[in-house]
DNA sequence: GCAACTTTGTGCCTGCGTTCACAAGCGGCT
DNA sequence: AGCCGCTTGTGAACGCAGGCACAAAGTTGC
């Protein structure tokens, strides 16, 4: 069992595996000895080498690339790219040296290139076929997405127990009951799940998806789901993203008042947080 | 100009969230500084203090609260509660310290009294107002979701530019035009924008509804957005977890094929490296 | 009232991710 | 051909968050 992450992060970093679960390799004491690898021969693309936080933000370079590359630009400089994917340019390009060396000093990076590689190490080569359960509004919304925004995810199967809905076709695809789950999985390969069911139905859902041998979900149910190690599980918590804003939010008032200014604080800025 | 958080994730999310990006207050070792402070009298809550990852946190803690009690559970231990929420526990007492100290040794926590301190240091003893703009899939389901998840977020308006449907109520709310954004923000109070339209409209939508004074926004569009430094901005970017899933795919068939063994992890020699 | 047990709150350490800063490398210009 | 300026790639420092482990504090039982 290991609780999947949360940061927040938006759905984001830290990966709580289960306390001192891993380590299967017995060896109690042996936790401080080795560990240190051999950083130098970092051959095939040592995938897991790539922190998480960092292919995140791959994955937007991406998109911000591909853009670029539909306005027939060639090459682009850490600055600018950093500029446009809202981060800063050392850590653009750290982020890109994760997947090898792939810019020209003095000039920067050629835009193909780029895409190519990280469409590689992400995986992006092969399709990904998804199936979403809980066809209600959002599930709906999914499946209407048709190829997944930035395609290369399409969705082939949709479950739901409402009998009603059953071969109902939904973004062209017909839903089938939950039951069969693991026969359809099978069949269309699919090797992502979209659980975006109502809360109680979650968990369940989840074990018959990773009983059906999906080993990676995207979950929209408020709840934190149990599975085993090898399933990777990311979240996407509504409620938490609109209490983080909250928070936020009263963070400001908090200050507004406490400062006596009015709503405008543009010009605050100096350390407000006295104390 | 400050670029959101990302994470994560954070989206965190991830957030994956971007640990540092925020903490526009500037003053970098400030924090470092008092810290110890009279726990006692921490009257007011300065909310600055608190860790975004933490926050994120303190959300899903206090759903699984809320859960709780309705269930008619009285008090709780931070074990358990750190269980059911997926972290350990010791985390989850640090969490809890940033917002007071609130258990009894020996005993654990009194779950009423945890869900309404941290409803209070969520801003949740308030509601806030909410605008969705962009009615399309996406749009239609969260203005459907009525009373957003986990209530407190009343959704009070919804914008679009497609004048078939503007008046058109959605979820029980009719459609404005986003040309009236700036008055029907400024009668209705909304503090909390939700963008829900394709990425193109993204930047200039985001523009109106700063401009209208909305200072948290939560972005849905596959786009990263301006904003000045006092808006606060939370992304969630189903390519980008998607994307993210489909890295772990792809890490998993490089460690099947390169260690020769099948999905099944558990039988192969000695170093497969798990996590 | 005392002792034993339970659980919180937190100081400290560790590790990871971000940032800085600079040497190495490449193209253009003379 | 050689020099100059620009940009990458990365070693090293830094800071923060996570995890451990223990003292403090409260409860229960005798």
């Amino acid at each position: 069992m290991a609780a999947q992450r949360d940061e927040g992060d938006e759905v984001v970093t830290g990966t709580p595996t289960a306390p001192g679960a891993d380590r299967a390799d017995g060896a109690p004491g042996a936790d401080t000895a080795e560990h240190v690898e051999e950083p130098t021969a970092l051959t095939r693309e040592r995938a897991r080498a790539i922190p998480e936080a960092a292919v995140a933000r791959l994955a937007v370079y991406l998109r911000v690339l591909s853009g670029l590359a539909e306005q027939g630009v060639n090459t682009i400089s850490s600055e600018e790219l950093a500029n446009a994917a809202g981060v800063n340019s050392a850590k653009l390009r750290k982020d890109l040296s994760y997947i090898g060396s792939y810019g020209t000093r003095g000039v920067g990076y050629e835009v193909e290139v780029l895409v190519g590689q990280i469409e590689r190490i992400l995986g992006l080569t092969r399709k990904h076929s998804v199936c979403v359960v809980g066809i209600g509004n959002l599930g709906h919304a999914l499946a209407n997405y048709g190829g997944f925004p930035g395609r290369g995810f399409p969705v082939t199967a949709l479950f739901d127990v409402d009998p009603d809905l059953i071969g109902v076709p939904v973004g062209g695809i017909p839903v089938d009951h939950i039951d069969d789950i693991s026969r359809v999985v099978a069949e269309r390969e699919v090797s992502i799940g979209v659980i975006a069911t109502p809360p109680k139905a979650a968990q369940e859902v989840c074990d018959r998806l990773v009983a059906a041998g999906v080993q990676c979900i995207l979950n929209f149910a408020p709840v934190v789901l149990q599975v085993p190690d090898y399933v990777e599980v990311r979240k996407v918590d509504l409620a938490v993203e609109m209490q983080i804003l909250s928070f936020h939010v009263a963070r400001r008032a908090d200050e507004a008042t406490e400062s006596g200014g009015g709503p405008d604080l543009s010009d605050v800025d100096g350390v407000v947080i006295r104390r």
